[in-house]
DNA sequence: TATTTTTGTTAGAGATGTCTAATTTTTGGT
DNA sequence: ACCAAAAATTAGACATCTCTAACAAAAATA
């Protein structure tokens, strides 16, 4: 339907989208590493198919049917990655990059097997929620680490950033989706955070990192629980 | 690496390469369905990739990386046809084309996992031969089923046509690889093979669909087989 | 062999998606 | 309000892959 350049734009749009949906021409620039002039071409082009509403100078928008056609091409992404993590045993650092190439392949009956294999998944391996078939997405309430305190108690719920740099040192420092911990500490300098989890010694988690981390506060209750 | 279209004229030069291995681009043309020209300034790119030899008014071979790089796309197209099949739950007739895309996928470590995961198969849903990772091909001795006679036991290798509409004929006929079957008469006028299998009432297999069947033929030797 | 048909090439153009250089508009600081 | 910086657009170019029309070579036929 829409060319694999499209449908990079419309997902790069799709994400980018803030609470008022205005995205800015320079941001989708940096976002795909496309320069300025294509990225308005490409826009003009998006605004006659009635998937972007573009005015010269003023912000981005996609339009409703924007929207679904991105939501349903993130859809393809996650499905894709969550197949490749729990049907094919790939890690969550290996994933992101197949799947930015499998999204674009045009088959109904592709995707539709994936998500009934997968017993139609509501989230990705990343913790990002799957759109389901008509283009809606739930909107996750998680916080940041940062805007939690010593004393929390937290469940390691997303990642807001997919480089298998950043998964492999979650890797080694053994922190996965679900893992819960315990915040110890929050440095107000430095914003290094000390948390402990699985029974390990404690660790400090810096901003860098923390930054990347969606978190679920849980109920200050160690009674009901392990 | 490789274009896409790059990669589907190397894979239309590598199945149309007879046993001389030469091609003349009306053939090529007539495969890709694309016009004349067109073929012509591609295969000059090709050649200067050191992929097809070319010279003007003669017949068009792959070079030696050239059919290395095919094998290794039709790799990837059979083993991604044999995952759908043999893992997804596919039918046979349903995976052609969503392959026809997947084996532009840039993943070896995808294509590794399908491979292990199916253990190394040697063929694939239709029965063609899957090159290995250097790009060897096993050549398969079958026979036509025209080429048989009244008498002979034959087991059903591979089919030469992917079509839907061919498989499903074969499927709503039961027909399928590995299937068994005594030859009950050949017609020498009109070309039509009765057959008998799986204990079903004879049947009459006309030309057309027994040209897409290969076969193996099978020692006359009824004792030690039910 | 001469003619016709088939096959293949050349020339020129269009669609898509990208770029750089130059210019314009908007924004933010003084 | 003015100026400088940032953001966006316009203009023009290029790579890739496709096409049609015209022409040339090779093959088939008479
Ligand atoms: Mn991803
Ligand atoms: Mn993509
Ligand atoms: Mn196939
Ligand atoms: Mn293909």
């Amino acid at each position: 339907m829409y060319s694999q350049a499209e449908e990079n734009y419309l997902k790069a749009l799709f994400s980018l989208s803030n609470f008022n949906g205005e995205v800015n021409v320079i941001d989708l620039s940096r976002e795909l590493a496309i320069k300025m002039p294509t990225v308005t071409s490409m826009m003009k082009k998006l605004a006659g198919k009635n998937l972007v509403h573009y005015e010269s100078y003023k912000p981005l928008r996609l339009t409703e049917k924007g929207k679904i056609e991105a939501a349903l091409i993130v859809r393809k992404h996650r499905l894709t990655e969550m197949y490749l993590v729990e049907k094919m045993g790939f890690g969550w650092e290996e994933v992101h990059e197949v799947a930015e190439q499998i999204e674009h392949i045009n088959s109904p009956a592709f995707f539709d097997k994936l998500d009934q294999l997968l017993g139609h998944p509501k989230v990705d391996p990343h913790g990002s929620p799957i759109p389901d078939k008509q283009g809606n997405m739930d909107v996750m309430e998680y916080r940041n680490l940062g805007q939690c305190e010593k004393g929390d108690t937290v469940k390691v719920a997303a990642v807001t950033n997919e480089s298998d740099e950043f998964l492999m040192y979650l890797n080694s420092k053994e922190i996965y989706l679900g893992l819960e911990m315990v915040i110890l500490s929050v440095d107000p300098f430095d914003g290094l955070i000390v948390v402990c989890y699985s029974g390990r010694s404690p660790e400090a988690i810096s901003q860098k990192v923390w930054e990347r981390l969606l978190v679920e506060k849980l109920e200050k209750d160690p009674q009901n629980r392990k």
